[in-house]
DNA sequence: CTGAAAGCGCTTACAG
DNA sequence: CTGAAAGCGCTTACAG
């Protein structure tokens, strides 16, 4: 009888470990998963660890869950918008994490109308997204037995954990309040597909804005030519032009540097950005328009993005700990798909200003 | 009897929808996969459709997987080097392409050594990457029933479908020469991980100055603050100080811009930056050396990100399709999970130069 | 301390 | 044209 291995076709089973370890079938899986409330002889232990080792035993996950009901796999919806780009960080600490529990973590972008959206062919035991899902979603994640799913669709109204929110905007208002500014707007890039984030950050920032006295803090839309608009918002765009001179534009929008010059003429001195791409925009423009930074206008972009210290001038930017943030999310799941209640009190990594040439 | 559905806490199952239908559950089985070489009649076709329908039946895909030994699962390995900014419509239009035809996408960052690698959990039909896998993942693999893995382990030397080279390099070196410049330099991050892909676009840009007749095209290291170095590479590194002023550097490095400035001084007039990030590292030293750009120096960047439109000045960049890349892509891998050869002559999309105020 | 056995929900020859 | 039945490789009460 040949032994099966990594040499012969058929793969290895359990079969095949309790043949070599002289043990029954049973008694592999309560060694390899150390089944509680079993009490297994360390010698019968040893034998069947040894031979799993040496078939190069790997459970198939296919039957484990199936017997089981449950996959230990935790699907991740990423968002629509661009995705930040220390969410690599997040999502390597998360799933360092997860692996330690016995969890695989499994990140989806959905494009578009799938037929068979990911949750349906990995059967994961916990679904989680930045933003509520459609009711159709939460059917469908119902329909292929999904039981844990978050945001809650049975109690709307946000995530237990943010992965959205940080006290970012606040701390840009701070930061520009300690340098003496007092009339201040936030701008985030017309066209960008993260709508309800920018509500959520203007929301916050105008927030902070009142708790320091500062006057209202509108939200001011930049057009940029390199991201393609997705819905027109033309009220207070500010069109942006790479050149300054090949503008073919049909409306007689504004140059971008006369939207900055309006800004600085209605009393306007620091720009709370949404992201780092608006810094840049914002700060390019300025450039063009030979607008002292931060002598006239202070700028503070979201995200410390790699762009950030590329610009010139390089932009100031609130920078939050992605790996922290990635273990409190492994964290938070962990304690989901165990049923336990997840300890009051958790703080959060606080995000810092990284001051650098326009502010 | 209380029907299963939605409200029941039980998920449907065949079994279900084949007493709804008054079928046996093998037709059911039979329908809903369009099984071969069964001959249903058309009332028991719809019967059975419209029963599982009703039901809100999802095949398990545990079960499935079980009983077929495929899973229905690719797996694409990301590579170790920050991802193109490009990657999210590439990705998008595969998993469309994939789901049409049955098969789900899922993508992978492995971050150091998790203990369960994702294709232990998932028992994907095809594991995918951009660079060849180490012996230990390939019979990692094995072991958990991977079939297919590409690059090949048994043919060692390149992938099929080339994931990470398009003609960029060519295209950048004939760009440039095009607009008249002769000495050209090959310049990519110091500290970026993408050294076999750097390796690789530089020797294709070397390739093509070769056949214009240029001289050789050395490859240069650019410094950049916003960059962690993996590995010291001091040789030919330019430093980049971010405000030209706050330098605690204890090596005596020239500054970014005295660099430049030797770069022309032997008579280099153009750039041909690894990516966007390297054309804006070097752009902004530049711009710090009020050196003129294209007039003295002319840089093509590669990607097309985000950056390149907004860097003042704005970068001239290689621009690829991901969307027909992403579908070549899906194209290769159903070919190979149908055991099918790839027809030949199949055109790999080419990328353009877009230029802007570098070049 | 260990094993025999039922069951998870499918697929797939095989038999009518 | 349709159904009865074995089997995929695990987990998990249950019985010794």
């Amino acid at each position: 009888m040949a032994v099966p291995g990594p040499d012969t076709g058929r793969r290895v089973t359990a079969v095949d470990v309790a043949h070599a370890a002289g043990v029954s079938r049973a008694t592999v899986g309560f060694v390899l998963n150390d089944t509680p409330g079993q009490t297994i002889s360390e010698g019968t232990r040893q034998r069947v660890l040894r031979a799993a080792e040496l078939l190069g035993y790997r459970p198939n996950s296919a039957a484990r869950a199936l017997a089981s009901g449950r996959s230990r796999i935790i699907l991740f919806v990423l968002p629509d918008w661009p995705v930040e780009f220390r969410l690599r960080h997040y999502l390597d600490e998360a799933t360092l994490a997860l692996d330690k529990a016995g969890y695989s973590l499994v990140t989806y972008s959905r494009p578009g109308q799938v037929s068979r959206p990911l949750w349906e062919s990995l059967n994961p035991d916990l679904v989680i997204g930045p933003t509520p899902f459609s009711a159709s979603d939460v059917a469908s994640m119902v329909a292929c037995g999904v039981r844990q799913i978050y945001p809650d669709p049975n109690r709307p109204g946000g995530l237990d954990l943010s992965l959205t929110i940080d006290s970012g905007p606040e701390l840009q208002v701070d930061h520009l309040h300690e340098r003496g500014h007092r009339k201040l707007v936030f701008a985030a890039l017309a066209g960008g597909r993260a709508s309800s984030l920018v509500a959520a950050r203007h929301g916050a920032a105008q927030a902070q804005a009142r708790a320091l006295g500062l006057p209202t803090l509108d939200l001011k839309h930049v057009d940029h030519p390199g991201i393609v608009p997705a819905e027109s918002s033309t009220a207070d765009a500010l069109t942006h032009s790479p050149t300054g001179a090949s503008r073919t534009t049909g409306k007689a929008a504004p140059t971008a540097e006369d939207a900055l010059r309006g800004w600085l003429a209605a009393g306007i001195t620091g720009v709370v950005a949404f992201d780092d791409d608006a810094a840049a925009a914002i700060a390019g423009a300025a450039v063009r328009a030979r607008i002292r930074m931060p002598a006239d206008l202070a700028i503070v972009g979201h995200g410390d993005s790699p762009l950030a210290t590329m610009f010139v001038p390089a932009l100031s930017s609130v920078r939050t700990d992605s790996a922290a943030r990635g273990r409190a999310f492994a964290d938070f799941t962990l304690h989901k798909v165990a049923g336990r209640p997840l300890p009051v009190g958790r703080l959060a990594p606080k995000p810092t200003v990284v001051r650098r040439e326009t502010s």
